[in-house]
DNA sequence: CCTACCGATCGGTAGG
DNA sequence: CCTACCGATCGGTAGG
């Protein structure tokens, strides 16, 4: 989605974003230097520095360039109007469909903007309210406005679905994605809940 | 919890292993340095050194030191004997009302240890199994085989459990914890998920 | 974009 | 031989 547009002003700068990526998933944001990205992009250190201003610009780059996906895929769930359930489902796989290194910038970018300037740090909590889980909890407050869901804080049970996907944001399995089964009880479980059918708690 | 004992040997070392409890969870392992580490104390680097092999060495001790306490606090909850229900919520409860410093070990171990040396992560990998999920784990599965919770994967739903809790293993609000009413309405999702009441999807 | 470097700081260790 | 450190500095590497 990100690299298929066709090579702009600059094919270098494609390159160091998407290389970057990927290494940056993998080993943090202190724990990558820009030496290592330039020789797996193949020039020198100084050439990434013509491209962006220092290693956080890089950084918050790779991150906010992943917002506007997160934000158009978000939107496009949306557009269907269909019930709030099945909107989500389509988030939530659609997420947890991309490849690894790319969904976990999700996790990335929460844990690593705490060490970054604080210009850096309001501007992505901004846009990770704006594009982001204001988005998501707005689907759900949608859903609970039209009483498809129960009337509880939107804001929690939007952390909530973030949080479940969680454990899927690791560039471990490198290309793999989480088998449909886990999707599908996932979705059970926040939707149904875990407690046995026909037994329900404090109604 | 850990540091009511009376001091053994050496006071330095717990006082070692607390400073850099806090630090590790608001800076990160690499974003940590030892000099760091050593003022905080009031004590040499060279200090910190008699009583840690290496930087890995304390962080790994740090870390093991607080499964430890997870495992007796899942074990606490466990020997009550109550419904899997209230044995989760008092799970649940226990690690969030932790001092955010705490529980922040939970979300910084499982992502700082791949970047340390094989044997070390292997070993973690394998307290963090044994003492901690595998222990969730197994409080689901056995309200599972007793028929109080949905047959699901139970390394799914432990999963999914753990990362509703995600978001709030922050070291951000210093020793604040989530409100009462979050904590409710996460386990409200858990076991009754979030569709409005009466209107069960595909039963 | 490259070669050639800098001020500083990194994790770790010497002798005492 | 032990413990519990200190002042100084090691070889390398960081971001720029």
């Amino acid at each position: 989605m990100e690299n298929e547009r066709a090579q702009a002003h600059s094919d270098s700068r494609e390159r160091i974003l998407d290389q970057a990526k990927v290494l940056f998933a993998l080993h943090g944001y202190r724990g990558l230097s820009m030496r290592e990205i330039a020789e797996a992009v193949g020039i020198s250190k100084a050439g990434i520095y013509y491209h962006f201003r220092d290693k956080e610009d890089l950084f918050t780059a790779i991150v906010h360039r992943y917002l506007d996906d997160l934000a158009r895929l978000i939107d496009t769930a949306q557009q269907a109007h269909a019930a709030v359930r099945t909107q989500v489902e389509e988030i939530v796989g659609a997420i947890l469909r991309q490849p690894a290194g790319d969904r976990a910038l999700v996790r990335l970018a929460g844990q690593e903007m705490a060490h970054l300037s604080e210009g850096a740090r309001s501007r992505f909590e901004a846009a990770y309210e704006e594009q982001f889980i204001g988005r998501l909890r707005d689907v759900i407050a949608a859903g609970m406005a039209r009483g498809e869901l129960r009337a509880l804080n939107p804001e929690t049970a939007a952390w909530a679905l973030l949080g479940m996907m969680y454990p899927y944001f690791t560039p471990a399995g490198e290309e793999g994605y989480p088998p449909e089964a886990v999707i599908a009880d996932l979705l059970r479980i926040y939707f149904d809940g875990l407690s046995a059918a026909g037994r329900p708690h404090a109604p």
